[in-house]
RNA sequence: CGCGGGAUGGAGCAGUCUGGUAGCUCGUCGGGCUCAUAACCCGAAGGUCGUUGGUUCAAAUCCUUCUCCCGCAACCA
């Protein structure tokens, strides 16, 4: 059946390094999709790919000792080894490096220069020169660069801005009249009442500090924006030309029917990419769908937890599809969700083991033992068999009501309620007691009806776990696997032969063994991978004895009255010299922990503003290389001796 | 008062837009069954739906007060 074109992208993943669980969650989500639509009969076209600049990729390869462009080889080729291994089936794979990517991208920001949508400007801020940084007056702190605390300067530098102001009321309306644009919904007012009513400022979109971007062809200094650099990937892979003479491919899928992206990134998707089209003249996508994020259970991803999941470390321990499972169904429509090895364990073992994997091997196991294997349907109808009948029937139906809607859990979840009402109508039925009482026509009909409902959710189901769909469809021997096949109870041919010894779809874990074995794993891999340390540059015995250091006794210390992360210390640092210092402590420490510490303090800091209250000096702290965990350089001698 | 999200039985969530007997999954307890991966089926216990006040015949749902959590922003000398 021919349904028209499915034109559904992801995010392009920016190619700073190796992606975790939370970032392939997108991945797996629009792969149910893409292959859900491609089984109704769409004509699916499914993009991901990479975003390959930008100053921090600069920077990155820098660090690594390699060219940006050997560095983003390698992060592209570890991201597609990851989309191999989640079993992702996308159409094309763009990287913002290719060369029609870059040409493309520099015809259209010469289009919008020509119109007069992106004109050249100046730059006006304030410029801290060590720091080769702008500033803007509200991110000043005294008056001075924030980083260094140095006087900054007034200073012009060249950029090229976008006008985007001139296009904001046209995309208020569309936002207003196409309600389904921006999803999930609560997001909406988001975008509106934050962004686009205060007014939108001209957006910057040249940049001339680094060079590994596109560059702007007509005016070689700079280069163009990373985030129109971005975008654009959507249609410069279709082969779209800012002159009209647009690719084959341009003409069919775009506009995109859904970018599917991160909550994050929404504002970018749904008022600048908007907006350039509006420029370019091309219509918008239909849908912008801002999925939530998966967390780790106990907080923030990080190194020296040991708590960071990846897909393939998942994938070694459960498989591919009890990870797209856990990833698709656990999640909720527009709220984060949760992953932790428990979670896992637990969702592995009561769907897919329990309910889904139980189901087809007591039902193939059934039919072995009473049929030889033979499908067979018989003359008898009960009023049992008609209500999951209907079920099975109507359970194609729901799911793809929640696709339309891009619930895709709660599609999942149509499904299993399906595979729960078979092993509810396996008790009704009673088949083994058929079995006994000789009523073979009776048992033939009930185990047919089993089966026939088992094709039916492995077909639905095999949009989201591919292998395991087709695992249940070979071991029942049949033909039948199209969406079509589905809307008719009855499809699955009599006389076939089902698998002899059902291969066990899922293995019941046994939890505890299972957190003993992660646990032990990540222990020595632990000692393996020491965890890296960016050193600074060596110093001289004179550098370092420029350093004043004293043992100073906190006499109070109260929170700063206009920053959540501040302290406000007055710390004695002998010899009548009580002075006054903010720290950025106070996600670790309360004012009552810090009194009557005795601390080291750099005495002969340059005083400082922070937030509007004076800082003269630095309390010495030690802390993990993720900001976990901080303590107080503390020291027990009398207050006002001298540390070096 | 910077912006936004959240608070529902032991855990995780739905229900809130469009008021009308509080629902799902997991866990616990009891029972049934034996085809099956100690699985499956049935039943039960357990919630004054964060707090205050209001609108209404009726509030988890609408308005209001406050508290706590989580993002973002700011900030980390």
């Amino acid at each position: 059946m021919d349904r028209g074109k499915y034109y559904i992208t992801t995010a392009i993943a920016y190619t700073s390094g190796k992606p975790h669980i939370g970032n392939t969650y997108e991945i797996i989500l629009s792969d149910a999709i893409a292959r859900y639509r491609r089984k109704q009969g769409y004509d699916v076209f499914f993009q991901t790919g990479t975003d390959e600049h930008g100053q921090k990729i600069e920077e990155k390869a820098k660090e690594a000792g390699v060219s940006p462009q050997e560095y983003v080889d390698a992060v592209a080729e570890v991201i597609k080894e990851n989309y191999k291994l989640m079993n992702i089936d996308y159409d094309y794979f763009i990287r913002t490096t290719d060369d029609y990517h870059v040409k493309t991208v520099q015809k259209i920001f010469k289009k919008l220069y020509d119109q007069g949508d992106i004109y050249k400007g100046k730059y006006e801020g304030l410029y801290c020169t060590p720091c080769e940084s702008f500033w803007t007056e509200s991110q000043l702190v005294d008056g001075k660069c924030p980083d260094c605390g140095r006087p900054v300067k007034k200073a012009t530098e060249e950029a090229y801005f976008f006008n985007l102001q001139k296009y904001a009321q046209r995309l208020i309306d569309h936002i207003e009249s196409h309600p389904e644009f921006i999803q999930p919904e609560s997001r909406k007012n988001e975008m509106i009442n934050n962004f686009l009513k205060p007014g939108l400022q001209d957006l910057c979109v040249s940049r001339s500090t680094f060079t590994w971007g596109v560059p702007v062809d007509f005016d070689k200094k700079h280069v163009v924006y990373v985030w129109i650099d971005a975008l654009s990937n959507y249609i410069t892979s279709l082969g779209y030309d800012p002159d009209g003479n647009h690719g084959e491919k341009y003409k069919k899928y775009w506009p995109a029917d859904v970018h599917i992206i991160g909550k994050d990134i929404l504002r970018f998707h749904t008022i600048y990419w908007p907006i350039m089209l509006m420029a370019l003249g091309e219509p918008l996508p239909k849908q912008v769908f801002g999925h939530p994020w998966l967390l780790v259970g106990d907080g923030k991803m990080s190194k020296s937890k040991g708590n960071v999941i990846y897909a393939d470390e998942l994938v070694h321990y459960f498989g591919v599809d009890a990870v797209r499972y856990f990833c698709l169904s656990e999640m909720p429509f527009a709220q984060d969700g949760t992953i932790t090895w428990e979670l896992m364990i637990e969702r592995i073992n009561s769907d897919l083991a329990n309910v889904l994997g139980n189901l087809v091997n007591r039902t193939i196991s059934m039919t072995n033992k009473y049929f030889d294997g033979v499908v067979n349907k018989g003359q008898s109808e009960e009023e049992v068999d008609k209500e999951l009948i209907a079920l099975a029937l109507d359970t194609p139906k729901k799911v793809e009501k929640k696709m339309d809607e891009l619930r895709v859990g709660d599609a999942i979840s149509e499904i299993f309620t399906l595979l729960k009402r078979c092993n509810k109508y396996i008790d009704e039925t009673t088949p083994w007691t058929l079995a006994k009482e000789g009523k073979m026509d009776r048992l033939s009909t009930v185990l047919y009806n089993l089966l026939e409902s088992i094709r039916i959710a492995a077909i639905q189901l095999s949009a989201f776990l591919p292998e395991t769909g087709d695992k249940i469809l070979n071991a029942l021997n049949t033909q039948q696997r199209s969406f079509e096949s589905c809307e008719t109870f009855g499809n699955l041919e009599c006389g076939i032969k089902v698998a002899e010894k059902p291969e066990i779809l899922f293995a019941r874990i046994d939890e505890k063994e299972m957190l003993e074995r992660i646990a032990a794993d990540h222990a020595a891999s632990k000692k393996e991978e020491p965890v890296k340390e960016e050193k600074k540059e060596e110093i001289t015995f004179d550098d370092f004895s420029k350093l004043e250091l004293k043992v100073g006794e906190v006499l109070s210390c109260e929170k700063h009255p206009k920053a959540d992360r501040l302290l406000v210390s007055q710390i004695d640092c002998g010899n009548g010299d009580v002075r006054q210092i903010v720290s950025g402590i106070a996600d670790h420490f309360t004012p009552e922990d810090m009194k009557g510490k005795k601390v080291i303090v750099v005495t002969n800091l340059k005083p400082a503003k922070l937030r509007g209250v004076e800082s003269q000096g630095m309390i010495l702290v030690g802390e993990t290389a993720d900001n976990e965990k901080l303590a107080l350089a503390l020291c027990d001698l009398p207050k006002g001796s001298i540390v070096r």
